[in-house]
RNA sequence: GGGGGCAUAGCUCAGUUGGUCAGAGCGCUUGCUUGACAUGCAAGAGGUCACAGGUUCAAGUCCCGUUGUUCCCACCA
């Protein structure tokens, strides 16, 4: 093995191997159960985020964990198409070459966002594999593939044909920059500040006027009413008149609706059915017209009159000059309010009265909701069900139709003849009604989110009966970020039970942002943002993935940081250098199994912790806790494996005795093997790379069982005496750093105890751990002399001899402090045992520990208080 | 307007069926070339677990309220 830890000489040639071994391919194996997830598809726009890597971590390490537990493990990959952020990019990249959409034309269009397609959909996948993602490649599947295609006609068709997809005018969310309609999820709302424009429309023959306020003036071209609450006793008797809109001089009605609150402005309100979603509403109650006056790039239209062909807020400053100068403007008064933006591009969306498809969502809503209600899909944490029931509860129907070139194009054709709409799975030659060919497809393609929706099975075979589908649908589990619940994982859950019948996965756990360093969200725009690539370069992909995965819980968020990722790497460096300390000691000598060598207390002592770490390990990955699962295999190899175990073992390895030396290096690998199991689904690299060099190990780690839990392994009795050696050892390094005592300076020992067996069984142990050079037991504590520290320990009582060094006050000090520590906890234990609550109420296991904790204090008392006597 | 999250050591955070739960990493103090590792070892300091109630034999852990902070949804023109 090299002598330092470098990730970077292992890392990629462990993967290919991998990889060309066909270790990633799901093999249906009807003897085995099947384990599937799919990968959340990356969009294809650029390069994986921090976010990523944390959700590609995440899913390797359950998927890494189910194949070792001998599961038949899917996990599929897949990019994203990703309709208008990759449309976005490649017009800006047009840009550059001078062109716009419209010279290159649709086909030409296409022909490049192919090309970008293989460009980035293969840069994400190097990506993935960097990260170790061990994932099915041979099934990678991209959402514009054919068979993704497929499902996806299928699905509109199925739903078109039972009126769960329409089309039809509606107030849509509109980017004037994107030039498309949004769905309601699209749009990100802020927090901005306005104004409030008080306007006078004049009443029709009278000299007064309303007020109207509004927060976009410009839309009064497109005004035709003003409601007033019917109950609103300053206007109700205006109800049925007409005002004059201003500037453009044309009458309107005054209408009542409720609409109007009474309380709120001047309680008259504009009505633009065309740009306003209430309005729309309000329209269809009172029959208005509906008139717009925007085009689709956020100009205004012919209806703006002067003003058309000015971009919206040009308008807006214009309008607002002339109705000054007209006097019709009352006041403006500053108002912040909430607008709307595209959360693609940004720019803020106009809503706007326009022909596009809808999802029909009651009739879907209704089985998504008792789905989760009936914990058929189960959210980790749970308390997201709740975010999912609020969205699905009041969820409208769902535009999906956009108005760009990238995407899965609308299977709906016209006829330009007779006008007949025709939607089937197979594309139309001729009319239906008509015979006429002269058919044009809809122009517009679907929203991204439709073909994510149907994900968990289009990437399947569906709507074919594929193998595959019958035997890995529905998906265990899938792991994604909390911030697409409404975008994607809500549309799955109903989507699955429409087409499927079946819920798509069973556990939905959910992930925060990797925040950085700050806390802030890492972005583009602020420039914080921190490559995941960058970072494996330099530490290697397992201190990364531990990074993330470490001190993490379910659906928090978490920072990133360069000290954390540091502090991993020097973790990975300390399993390197415990297995180079293992497998040096093995070699040129032959390893025998457990069962062939003779146990010493420290060997039971680290076996049986090996095997709580197990089932805890198990029992925290199968809830899908693996921030804790990291913390206790951490704290397992360091602590417990190397600080102690490596350093007890070394005596028996640098010793005479055969049999001791066999037992030690069998133990030693024995631990280290589990451990590297136990490790591997979180690192993956490095446990592999060792793994490959211990004795008797063949072929690859991620491969092989994950370790079970054995209780014929446990030593329990054993492994709790052990204990009392090792509060030797730290009771006696304690003592020596108090006294000042140098730690090359050998001391003696003076033990009086019952357990003399147990202590010369370890005499080598306590020598070199605690820094001792003998050990001699005493049977009364005036035996150790006065110049002694004196250690009282459940196992008994440790003096050491410290001469000149020793200071009487001091020690008495010492154990007084310690007495005091001691009787608190007589008294707690005591208190608790004569709590008549405690006694008849707790556990029995609980009183019975209470009772013995209390008797060795007792006795830890007595020779306190006896070692202070003798002061 | 509605719904969440968070508030634990100087900093970043774990602590999921209430019972050694007061923890980890980083930072800090002291001392160490201890035959795997100074990317290290040993010994320490540091918290009335936001505040005020309640349930319980027992509460960071459950319930109610308050404060601070943060996010999501809806949206009044």
């Amino acid at each position: 093995m090299e002598k330092k830890y470098n990730p970077k000489s292992f890392e990629d040639k462990l993967y290919r191997e991998w990889e060309e071994s066909g270790c990633f391919k799901a093999v249906r194996d009807d003897k085995k159960v099947p384990f599937t997830v799919m990968m959340p598809p990356p969009n294809i726009t650029g390069q994986l985020h921090m976010g990523h890597a944390m959700d590609e971590t995440l899913q390797d390490t359950i998927v890494r964990f189910k194949r070792m537990q001998g599961y038949c493990t899917l996990w599929l990959p897949g990019t994203d198409h990703a309709s208008i952020a990759t449309e976005l990019k490649i017009v800006e990249d047009m840009k550059k070459e001078g062109l716009t959409k419209a010279d290159v034309g649709r086909e030409g269009f296409l022909e490049r966002a192919w090309k970008w397609k293989e460009k980035y959909a293969g840069r994400i996948c190097d990506q993935l594999r960097k990260l170790g993602s061990s994932c099915d490649w041979s099934r990678l599947t991209f959402t514009m593939d054919e068979k993704c295609s497929k499902a996806v006609r299928e699905v509109f068709v199925n739903l078109y044909k039972k009126g769960l997809i329409y089309r039809g005018d509606r107030i849509i969310n509109w980017c004037p920059c994107c030039k498309t309609a949004l769905s309601d999820a699209e749009v990100e709302y802020a927090e901005e500040s306005g104004n409030f424009w008080h306007i006078k429309y004049f009443v029709e023959g009278e000299n007064f006027f309303l007020e109207v306020a509004t927060t976009r003036p410009e839309t009064l071209f497109g005004d035709t009413a003003v409601a007033v609450n019917p109950k609103d006793k300053r206007y109700k008797h205006l109800i049925g008149k007409n005002v004059i809109l201003p500037v453009v001089n044309k009458l309107i009605p005054i209408v009542g609706d409720e609409h109007a609150d009474m309380e709120f402005g001047t309680g008259v309100v504009k009505i633009t059915p065309a740009h306003d979603p209430n309005d729309f509403e309000v329209g269809l109650r009172h029959n208005l017209p509906v008139v717009r006056i925007m085009n689709d790039d956020g100009t205004m239209n012919e209806g703006a009159g002067k003003y058309c062909g000015l971009d919206r807020y040009e308008c807006r400053k214009q309008l607002v000059k002339d109705l000054e100068e007209s006097g019709l403007l009352v006041k403006v008064q500053p108002h912040t309010h909430n607008v709307g933006h595209c959360y693609r591009c940004g720019s803020t969306v106009e809503p706007i009265v326009s022909k596009q498809w809808f999802v029909k969502m009651e009739p879907l809503a209704r089985p998504a909701i008792d789905a989760v209600m009936d914990k058929k899909v189960t959210f980790v944490p749970e308390r997201f069900a709740k975010t999912y029931y609020n969205w699905m509860e009041n969820v409208k129907d769902w535009c999906i139709s956009r108005q760009l070139w990238w995407g899965h194009r609308i299977p709906v054709w016209y006829c330009e003849d007779c006008g007949k709409e025709i939607c089937e799975k197979q594309d139309p030659a001729v009319c239906p009604e008509c015979g006429s060919s002269k058919l044009k497809q809809d122009e517009d393609v679907l929203d991204t989110w439709f073909s994510s929706a149907l994900w968990p099975f289009s990437t399947l075979g569906y709507p074919d009966d594929t193998p595959d589908l019958e035997y890995f649908y529905p998906t265990d589990v899938l792991v994604t970020g909390y911030d697409i619940i409404f975008f994607w994982v809500a549309r799955m859950i109903f989507s699955g039970l429409e087409h499927m019948r079946k819920v798509p996965f069973r556990d939905v756990l959910m992930h925060g942002l990797v925040r950085d360093e700050k806390g802030r969200k890492m972005s583009k725009s602020l420039g914080n943002g921190v490559d995941p690539l960058d970072v494996i370069d330099k530490y290697g992909a397992d201190s990364l993935r531990f990074s993330l995965l470490q001190g993490v819980a379910p659906g928090n968020d978490t920072r990133y940081s360069d000290a954390k990722v540091e502090a991993c790497s020097n973790f990975m460096n300390k399993i390197w250098n415990a297995s180079r300390f293992v497998i040096g000691n093995a070699e040129g000598r032959k390893v025998k199994p457990l069962s062939e060598v003779k146990l010493c207390a420290a060997d039971k002592w680290i076996i049986s912790k090996l095997q709580s770490v197990i089932r805890d390990v198990t029992l925290t990955l199968n809830k899908f806790e693996l921030g804790v699962a990291c913390q206790i295999l951490y704290d397992f190899t360091w602590s417990d494996f190397c600080d102690w175990y490596i350093e007890l073992s070394k005596p028996a390895l640098y010793g005479e005795d055969e049999g001791k030396k066999d037992a030690a290096l069998s133990v030693l690998t024995f631990v280290l093997e589990n451990t590297l199991k136990l490790l591997h689904p979180f690192v993956p690299f490095i446990t592999d790379e060792i793994y490959r060099e211990l004795p008797g190990a063949s072929g690859t780690i991620m491969l092989k069982d994950y370790p079970r839990y054995n209780s014929r392994l446990t030593y329990k009795k054993d492994a709790q005496a052990f204990e009392g050696v090792m509060d030797i050892i730290k009771a006696v390094r304690a003592a020596k750093t108090e006294l000042g005592c140098p730690p090359s300076k050998k001391v003696s020992l003076l033990i009086l105890t019952e357990s003399k067996r147990l202590i010369s069984a370890n005499r080598e142990s306590i020598l070199k751990l605690a820094g001792a050079k003998d050990i001699t037991f005493i049977n009364d504590g005036a035996e150790a002399g006065e110049k002694s520290v004196a250690k009282v320990l459940h196992i008994g009582t440790v003096f050491i001899p410290m001469g000149e060094l020793v200071d009487i006050d001091k020690e008495r000090e010492r154990l007084s402090s310690e007495l005091e520590k001691v009787t608190d906890e007589i008294r707690r234990a005591d208190g608790k045992l004569n709590n008549q609550g405690f006694m008849s109420k707790a556990p029995k296991k609980l009183i019975d520990d209470e009772r013995a904790k209390l008797d060795k204090y007792i006795a830890m008392r007595e020779k306190i208080l006896e070692q202070l006597k003798s002061l």
